[in-house]
DNA sequence: CGATTTTGACCTGCGC
DNA sequence: GCGCAGGTCAAAATCG
């Protein structure tokens, strides 16, 4: 019911884009146009009218082809300082490395082109970018990603990835205009499957709309098929993820005996946002849970950090393409005092923000839908080294991306994503696929990252010996994000989100204010606990991947308690109190 | 009694 | 075109 209004309502932002991509004259004026070229057999005098209206109608046209060109010109300018600056970007995360964070700061992001890329450029999930029209063997060559300076040139001339989406008309392009920018606030409502049916390759069709000046939001479908999914051990039916859901069917699944579950948001009539639970053939302690779609309402403020980790997964995996690859990345996720080892799924209450710890390694994948899968569980990384960068088989179209977090110690994930999950919601989202992304001060997050980049560019080769410090385990994620553009863009988005997230009334609402976690930012903090006691201010994450600095001794990765604190506030809070919240973090 | 879960039927996409 | 599998619907059952 809702959801059948979803593609009208899509359909009125497309519309609204593309008034705003082209001049105001233009698209007020095709309507008078339109109707006044009507036929009127009734009327006698209707030749008269007819000529008189034609010709202002040609004077009308001229204006709209000039402003169409002024646009062309313009956008042209716009994609290139783009690219140039996306090239700048990369270079200095190259030549980063070992130079200060003010440095990269100052360097990356000047101002003035931050600006046209915010007024001119969109931030969403799905990112794909044509510039000219890519083939699915450039597609592919997007998604290869090399690990080095030329294949990141690569990526960001022919993706423009970094999550932020884009639907470029090359400067080429002979059909006019409409199909300049998408300026799609696309969010995620999944819907898209009656507006785009016959399209399973999501760049391609984007790409095919920008050449054939169709600039219907391509975008949606990816957005809204992009899927999230985490894999984490779990002995309740499903993961608190700090959002209601109801469920809504079960089904069994081919080729796993147990059954499926579908759950629909509930905090908001209409959200559209879905979760797939099922527990893992081989290991039915591990539970498997699929998010897809945007929350279209405020989440609980316990929601909010799983939303930002799956969004930004999701940014990676739609704005980094396709690529289909697996970061190994053993990390584990601290849970809080009396919480079980593993994550707090399953509990009803929000309690606490637990940082998390990324675990070991595994891939996953599925057939249709562009998924990454956050793997939490305690698999073994024989089949995955760390850092391994592969070529996954997984569905030609929707390639899906691994990211394995999982270490093959922890028995157990001692995360609570329960403050949060699909972070997509907060308002903000409605407007703005991207979500998080879209609100994020650009220099908040550039900073961030470049902090990430800072800290992380001494750091050592990870090592293949799980059982080692949290330095080393750090380095291993620093190395697997350094080395993909657009998993930092993510990542640090994701954090620089939560940030964000926190308004005024929201922080209130939070154990850590967003100024605070702001402050807090520090890199290299609170690494190496595994404890309950490691806490650390939201943006953690960077100081997580930051930290670290002591990679000197890099020799094992895995097995480390390395902080992602996202340090989320509970709604609740059952067990423990701001005050010991803050404590903690402090 | 309202909310949630269960469960069989139905719809849709995809491969053969 | 047919069958399969995934996903959704909605009435009935259950729960709090």
């Amino acid at each position: 019911m809702a959801e059948d209004t979803k593609p009208d309502r899509l359909n009125g932002r497309e519309n609204e884009e593309i008034s705003k991509v082209h001049t105001s004259k233009g698209t007020e004026k095709l309507p008078v146009l339109d109707s006044s070229l009507k036929p009127s057999p009734s009327s006698p005098h209707m030749l008269l009218t007819k000529e008189q209206t034609l010709a202002t109608t040609k004077v009308e046209m001229g204006e709209v082809r000039e402003e169409n060109e002024k646009l062309k010109s313009l956008l042209t300018r716009v994609v290139d300082d783009y690219q140039s600056l996306q090239t700048h970007y990369f270079e200095i995360m190259e030549q980063g490395k070992g130079k200060t964070v003010k440095d990269l700061n100052s360097v990356t992001v000047p101002p003035t082109n931050v600006e046209e890329e915010h007024e001119l450029v969109s931030l969403s999930l799905g990112s794909t970018i044509s510039s000219g029209g890519l083939n699915k063997k450039e597609e592919k060559s997007c998604i290869n990603i090399k690990g080095n300076e030329e294949a990141d040139n690569k990526i960001e001339k022919e993706c423009l990835k970094l999550g932020l989406d884009c639907k470029f008309e090359g400067p080429s392009n002979s059909k006019g205009e409409a199909n300049v920018v998408s300026l799609s606030s696309d969010n995620s409502f999944d819907d898209t499957k009656d507006e785009e049916p016959s399209e399973p390759c999501p760049p391609s069709k984007i790409m095919k709309n920008i050449r054939g000046g169709e600039d219907d939001l391509s975008q949606q479908p990816q957005v809204k098929k992009a899927r999230v999914s985490v894999r984490a051990r779990c002995d309740t039916p499903t993961m608190n993820d700090g959002c209601q859901w109801r469920k809504y069917g079960q089904k069994i699944a081919k080729g796993n005996p147990c059954p499926r579950a579908y759950y629909r948001c509930t905090v908001a009539p209409g959200c559209p946002v879905r979760k797939q639970v099922q527990r893992c053939a081989d290991d039915m302690s591990i539970l498997i849970t699929t998010y897809e779609g945007t929350h279209s309402h405020l989440l609980p403020v316990s929601a909010t950090a799983m939303a930002s980790t799956t969004s930004a997964a999701a940014s990676m995996l739609m704005s980094g393409s396709t690529s289909s690859r697996t970061i190994s990345t053993p990390a584990t996720f601290s849970g809080s005092s009396a919480s079980l080892h593993g994550l707090n799924f399953g509990q009803s209450d929000a309690s606490i923000s637990r940082p998390f710890f990324l675990p070991t390694a595994s891939v996953s994948s599925t057939p249709s839908f562009p998924t990454i899968t956050l793997d939490l569980t305690t698999q073994p990384t024989s089949t995955t080294p760390p850092f391994a960068i592969n070529r996954l088989a997984t569905n030609p179209k929707y390639p899906s991306t691994s990211f394995n977090f999982s270490s093959p110690e922890s028995s157990s994930i001692s995360t609570s994503w329960s403050n949060s999950y699909l972070g997509y919601g907060n308002q903000h989202y409605n407007k703005s696929p991207l979500g998080s992304f879209s609100h994020i001060g650009k220099q908040t997050q550039d900073s961030i990252l470049n902090s990430y980049i800072q800290k992380t560019a001494n750091m050592n080769a990870p090592t293949t010996n799980p059982s080692s410090t949290p330095s080393l385990l750090t380095d291993s994620i620093a190395k697997a994000i350094t080395s993909d553009p657009s998993f930092q863009s993510a990542l640090a988005a994701a954090i620089t989100s939560y940030v964000g997230n926190q308004g005024p009334n929201q922080a209130a609402q939070t154990r850590v204010d967003a100024p605070v976690q702001a402050h807090r930012l520090k890199w290299g903090e609170q690494l190496g606990s595994s404890s309950s006691s490691s806490y650390s201010a939201t943006p953690c994450a960077s100081s997580f991947l930051s930290t670290k600095s002591n990679a000197q001794n890099a020799s094992t990765q895995i097995g480390s308690n390395v902080m992602f604190s996202l340090g989320f506030p509970s709604s609740k809070s059952a067990s423990t109190s701001p005050t010991e919240k803050k404590d903690r973090i402090s």
